[in-house]
DNA sequence: AACACCATGTAAGCTGTTACATGATTAA
DNA sequence: TTAATCATGTAACAGCTTACATGGTGTT
């Protein structure tokens, strides 16, 4: 049994919302889905070819005004069979890689400064994040009708976001005061 | 400049902790580590071979009792000193890739059942590896003297994993209610 | 004129997993 | 004797990022 590439998946599911070009996509995981995933424009081309030649998904080239041109993709009947089969097979298991924790797992081998400076610029990333997602929320939930029915299903996504990182920051927090306490100690 | 292997690291780091072998430091990362990084066998001994090859550590055969052999690895002065110094870089952001976020992204493709149950899979893991987890805690607490200076270290990272754990049950209960909700309303 | 953005694509190369192969020891 | 665990390794290849290459359009 063949890994399959999460990246043809994100692809089609990206195109049962709407057709896209290839660097739509590249757009839209970064402005709508960078709470969970990204894409590079190397996967997104080489997969879509793929997708094409598998019937997948088709080719459209078009031309709006005095722009060159831009081939929109769309999902075939057989695509979004497929993306459907997927959806409905149980999530793999991740593998976790926290490069942070990694780093603090062996703390005691650098000064206790820079420890600090990790976690502070980690704090930092997050709580710029947070108040991303905190403003895409407020915008989804103007701009969306409630009857929407996928309007739940995002919101509940950046909801996730929201609470991991909610949960980081208080680690943070309380990695600070651990550290701090120690640097006070050192210097006693 | 190349991307650098985090294997490379992580076995570093492992080293600086105690000599191991290579099969030491795959047990290693499933029983202690395993709430934040992994090691496949084929990662840990390609890169073994090149971290001898760069001198960074070294490898003795062991032969205790009847077993026959074993390779134990251990940290060279320059191993620390590379490591010390990737410990010190700040922590590259990692990119998002959550399937399960992803699935439910598009979750109006697929039926309210199938959702349900990804979210109570879900749910079952995160509560397993949060039993897990308390359990290697209270090891340590017992078996590692307080004094210790990795003690702090080895429980904040559990304490990190034990956070964003509890953050991610609260969300599988609020998306529960959420989508037993909607299956009630389509029965009415 | 320069810069940012739109738009597409390829090639190189690193990172990592999976599957395979081997063989010894120990407990049931 | 059968299975589990200890122990090491390789080969194939999947997946992805980065850097490069190209060229148009609109704005300052």
């Amino acid at each position: 049994m063949s890994r399959k590439s999460k990246t043809r998946y994100s692809i089609l599911a990206m195109l049962s919302l709407k057709p896209m070009s290839g660097y739509d996509m590249k757009q839209f995981t970064k402005e709508v889905m960078s709470n969970f995933w990204s894409e590079s424009y190397g996967q997104i081309y080489t997969n879509l070819k793929m997708l094409v030649e598998e019937g997948l998904v088709t080719a459209t080239e078009v031309a709006e005004g005095k722009k060159p041109y831009k081939t929109i993709y769309e999902l075939t009947g057989r695509g979004s069979q497929v993306l459907g089969e997927w959806l409905c097979e149980p999530v793999s298991t991740q593998v976790p890689r926290d490069e942070l924790s990694l780093k603090l797992f062996v703390g005691p081998l650098i000064p206790l400064e820079v420890s600090l400076q990790h976690i502070l610029t980690h704090r930092e990333q997050h709580e710029k994040q947070l108040a991303e997602l905190r403003k895409a929320i407020a915008r989804m939930e103007k701009e969306v009708p409630d009857a929407a029915p996928h309007k739940a299903y995002w919101l509940s996504g950046s909801r996730m976001g929201i609470l991991v990182r909610e949960a980081k920051l208080k680690w943070c927090d309380e990695m600070e005061s651990l550290i701090r306490g120690k640097i006070n100690q050192s210097k006693k």
